[in-house]
DNA sequence: AAAGTAACTTGCACTATACAAGCTATTATT
DNA sequence: AATAATAGCTTGTATAGTGCAAGTTACTTT
């Protein structure tokens, strides 16, 4: 199985897992999915999460994920131009991945709670 | 909050994600995981596993996932002595994590199935 | 005695991440 | 009119993580 390009979606294997960690498995990926999830959309509002992302990787982070279809930029304003980052519905539904992470965290780190959806 | 050694649990911030992807965040922890969870005690059994992890990377990630308490080494012989790999109960508890990203991988990436469990 | 096996370790090249500074186009302030 | 501020980046450099190959130790099997 290949995509548009021609070469395998498959990078390491056919596991459901590893192909999701091919887009996924770093440190960045999933918080900023969180924070799209909460609501933030603005990559100002994504740099101001607690985890103070660089902004050189945030840049990277977010052509990576929309190279991959889980979010797509949209112009919220002209002159100069600048992007509302939203998430695809391949996007939105790594909620419940999100919820069961949050969940274990919770339990295993206690003392730890999730930000309030900001709108 | 600190740990045993007084450097503080939260390594970027307060959120339970930030927190498990400090050390679960890579390509390779969670497919460890995967294969624990299906049974695999072994080294040479995940180095059996399709990914093709390197060796020193899997010997890496072992003591990794010992010391975040969520693997434990048990011998299974002496002379010379040998190990197995067995989940503690804090890493079997991401069982529902694995299973949320086994949904979201088999319905973005058609064609991948998870392995059956060995044993 | 030689080859094989399990579980690693070591060395080196390559890639990713972190931190700091700089850039471009525009709006706001003095 | 000049200066500062803001958003959204890019570039440069240093450090950390990853991948590949080979070597090591302590046995067991042929």
């Amino acid at each position: 199985m290949t995509d548009e390009l021609g070469k395998s979606i498959f990078e390491r294997s056919h596991c459901p897992i590893a192909c999701a960690l091919d887009y996924l498995g770093d440190k960045w990926s999933l918080l900023i999915i969180r924070d799209l999830l909460l609501g933030k959309k603005r990559y100002q509002e994504i740099m101001a999460s607690p985890e103070r992302i660089a902004t050189n990787i945030l840049a990277d982070r977010l052509k990576k994920l929309e190279a991959a279809g889980l979010v797509i930029q949209q112009a919220y304003q002209q002159k100069p131009v600048r992007y509302e980052y939203i998430l695809t519905k391949k996007g939105e539904d790594l909620r419940p991945v999100l919820e069961a992470l949050v969940k274990w965290g919770k339990a295993y780190f206690p003392g730890t709670t999730v930000f309030k959806s900001h709108e």
